[in-house]
DNA sequence: TTAATATTTAGATATTTGTCTAAATATATA
DNA sequence: TATATATTTAGACAAATATCTAAATATTAA
């Protein structure tokens, strides 16, 4: 949960989710979205990476980054403790 | 949401929540389910406030703190969008 | 093989964050 | 009123973070 949180708390990362939620992207296509260089996407896309939100593939010279979605699942069970219980 | 995802970007602070879901604390009591000082704790409950995870009523000497459920909604919300479209 | 393109790694730097102690504020009690 | 208790505020400091430029690596194309 650590590592997730982390990549959250931030707004690029959670913006390049919502991107990679519409259709997988490459890196380049990723940093086109932003005014910010490459390197520092490259390093907000590891971060997503290590928290298990992205999965990237490499085709050729590219990378192709996808959103991982059974990560949100044990996001939302983390969260459903706080919903007050029934009754 | 930045807010939110700022206060959760920290073991305490989670932890917090854990306890406040449980019952309603004293920043005292709360203090005294740590190791760190009674300060930090108060900044973390401060960060907690701002982002409208927990309420706080003063009562006498004590502040009372609970859990603001409503807010949990709309993180849950948030999440929701990275589930994968039915079908 | 050489040059171009895509991406990541390394290193530097300014800002933010979590923690502490000391002091301030507020309330209750003797 | 003076003292004790509960909590927050202020200020300092070390560690973490987001960003940058320059360099390294990998792949494709000439």
């Amino acid at each position: 949960m650590n590592t997730v949180f982390k990549a959250l708390n931030d707004p690029t990362r959670r913006e390049i989710l919502q991107l990679l939620q519409e259709r997988d992207m490459t890196a380049g296509e990723i940093v086109e979205q932003f005014t910010i260089s490459g390197p520092s996407i490259s390093h907000h896309l590891d971060l997503l990476k290590q928290a298990n939100l992205v999965i990237a593939e490499k085709e050729g010279q590219y990378v192709y980054y996808s959103l991982n979605t059974t990560v949100v699942d044990e996001i939302l069970k983390w969260f459903m403790q706080f919903k007050p219980k029934k009754k």
